[in-house]
DNA sequence: GCCAACGTTGGC
DNA sequence: GCCAACGTTGGC
């Protein structure tokens, strides 16, 4: 069991639209960066847990919990000439690029990337360093527990 | 909108 | 293989 970060773009997905989708599963396409995509190949498996991560908005932070719903399948974003993902090198004999499914368990309250930079034990987290832009990062059991004790701490603040 | 940082492309 | 140019990401 792992653990990692994705960010999402709350415009595009946010952690509600995956909670109310039937299943309360979404597919993730749209990846077309390598790192990523061998993450998701190569090791995320079904029960991984997830931070889900609003990005480029308003309020960027961890907006909630999801885990990985299946094994990594060819993203058919990459096959359909009308998609914004489109990738003319891509064929169905040979993808290039690959989709997870993401089921979500739960929104929580934000956790700014204001206050992951200021929390003790994160300083390492791959999402913090300077110039990350990775939209699929791993996260350790560490971190994770660290994170995950804020989002469910009493509301005291 | 700005801009730093990163990834990809393509000429050589 | 090098590296300049370009496009994208994403916080601010």
């Amino acid at each position: 069991m792992q653990y990692w970060l994705m960010k999402s773009e709350p415009g595009d997905i946010a952690i509600d639209d995956v909670l109310a989708a039937p299943g309360s599963a979404v597919r993730w396409t749209g990846v077309r960066n390598y790192q990523a995509r061998n993450f998701m190949r190569d090791a995320m498996q079904v029960g991984d847990g997830i931070l889900f991560y609003h990005s480029s908005c308003a309020r960027p932070g961890v907006a909630g919990l999801a885990m990985v719903a299946s094994a990594a399948y060819p993203d058919p974003t990459q096959f359909d000439p009308n998609s914004q993902y489109f990738d003319a090198k891509a064929t169905l004999a040979q993808p290039r690029w690959v989709s997870i499914d993401v089921r979500g368990i739960e929104k929580t309250p934000l956790l700014p990337l204001m206050q992951l930079r200021s929390m003790p034990g994160l300083e390492a987290m791959l999402l913090l360093q300077k110039g990350s832009r990775l939209s699929i990062t791993p996260v350790t059991s560490c971190q994770w527990q660290i994170i995950d004790a804020r989002l469910h701490a009493a509301d005291v603040r």
